[in-house]
DNA sequence: AAAATAACCAACCCATTTAGTCGGATTATC
DNA sequence: GATAATCCGACTAAATGGGTTGGTTATTTT
C-alpha cells in the first residue's frame, strides 16, 4: 500500500470540494487557501481525478470544479487510487513472482493486509466525512479565518 | 503508513528464522539465498532488529541470529516499526498540526486508519505464520532447492 | 598462531518518487 | 479584449529506498 500525502492531499481536496458543492464550481485557488496546498500541485491532482470520473472542471471565470459523482458514491478508496495508482501492500502486485518465479513467504499475509486497508477505505464515503463533528467544526473555522482574510485585504 | 519493501523484507526475514530457530544461529547469508534479499541489505536491517531485541546476533563460524524472544510474543508489527521508524498514516505524527496550527480536515480519518492498520498487524505473530500452510509449503521447497543446491555444488 | 567465518559498521551510489514550480495554452465570462 | 479559470507539459530539488563497497571485530576451527 501506497499511503502519501498525495493520497491525503487528494482526499482532503475532495472534502473540501463536498463541503462547498452547493456553492457552485470551486476554484482550485480557493481550494489552495483555505487547505493549505500549492495550487499547481492541486493541478496535478485534479488533472488524475478528472481522468478518473471524480470530478468534472468548468472553465473560465466563475469556473471550477464540481464532484463527478453524488458524495455518497464516492470512497476514499476512489479517490486515493485515482490519483495513486497503485494500492497495494504486495510487492508484486498480485503476480505471486516475488521471489523469482514463485511468491515470497508473507505474500499472504501483505495481500491480506491489502484487503484490510482496502475494505476500510472503501467503507468512507465523502457523505460520511462531511457529517463528522470534527470535520464540520474545523470547516465552520476555515470559513471564519476566510471571512477575516477578506476584511483585512 | 509507511509499508515499504523494508518491512517486507524484514518481516520475511524474521519468518526464515523463526522457521530455522531449531538448527541453531541462523546466517545472514543463509537467509540472503533463501529469500532472495541482498546479504548488505539484510546487515542493515538486522541491525536495526538487534537495536531493538528482536534478535540476537552471535559472532564467528557456526555464528548468526536468533529470535531475541518467543516468537509468539513478537508481532508483524514489530518487526515493522523495528526497521521502518514510522508507522503512522498522519502526516503530522499525531501532532495535530497538519496544517498550520491546528489539524488537517482528514486527520482523524488518518489517525482512524492508522489504528486499523496498526490492529491488524499486531495480531499477527510469527507463531502464527509459521503455522500457515502456505508458509510451510513454502517452507519445504526452499529447503529443496537448498538441497540441489549442495549437491550442484 | 593462522585462517576462516560471520557479525558489525560507515560511507557511498543510483534510480525512483514526491512535492512543487514555471510558463504557457485554452476556454469562458464580463 | 481583459480576466479568470482550467488545462497541459516540462522541469527541479529533495527525500527515500534498495543496494554496494570496504572495511573492523569477535569467535571458531585447523
Amino acid at each position: 500500500m501506497k499511503l502519501t500525502t498525495r493520497g491525503r492531499y487528494a482526499v482532503t481536496a475532495m472534502l473540501d470540494l463536498a463541503l462547498h458543492h452547493d456553492q457552485g464550481p470551486v476554484s482550485l485557488a480557493a481550494i489552495a487557501e483555505r487547505q493549505g496546498i500549492s495550487q499547481s500541485y492541486l493541478e496535478q491532482l485534479f488533472a488524475r481525478l478528472r481522468r478518473n470520473g471524480l470530478v468534472d472542471g468548468t472553465r473560465g471565470p466563475g469556473g471550477g470544479y464540481r464532484l463527478g459523482r453524488s458524495e455518497n458514491s464516492i470512497s476514499v478508496a476512489d479517490v486515493i487510487d485515482a490519483v495513486n495508482e497503485t494500492v497495494d501492500a504486495t510487492r508484486c502486485g498480485g503476480r505471486r513472482n516475488c521471489q523469482g518465479e514463485h511468491r515470497c513467504l508473507t505474500h499472504d499475509l501483505w495481500e491480506d493486509l491489502s484487503d484490510q486497508i482496502r475494505g476500510f477505505l472503501s467503507d468512507v464515503s465523502l457523505e460520511q466525512l462531511v457529517q463528522k463533528k470534527s470535520v464540520q467544526t474545523l470547516h465552520r473555522l476555515q470559513e471564519g479565518s476566510e471571512l477575516a482574510v477578506e476584511i483585512s485585504a
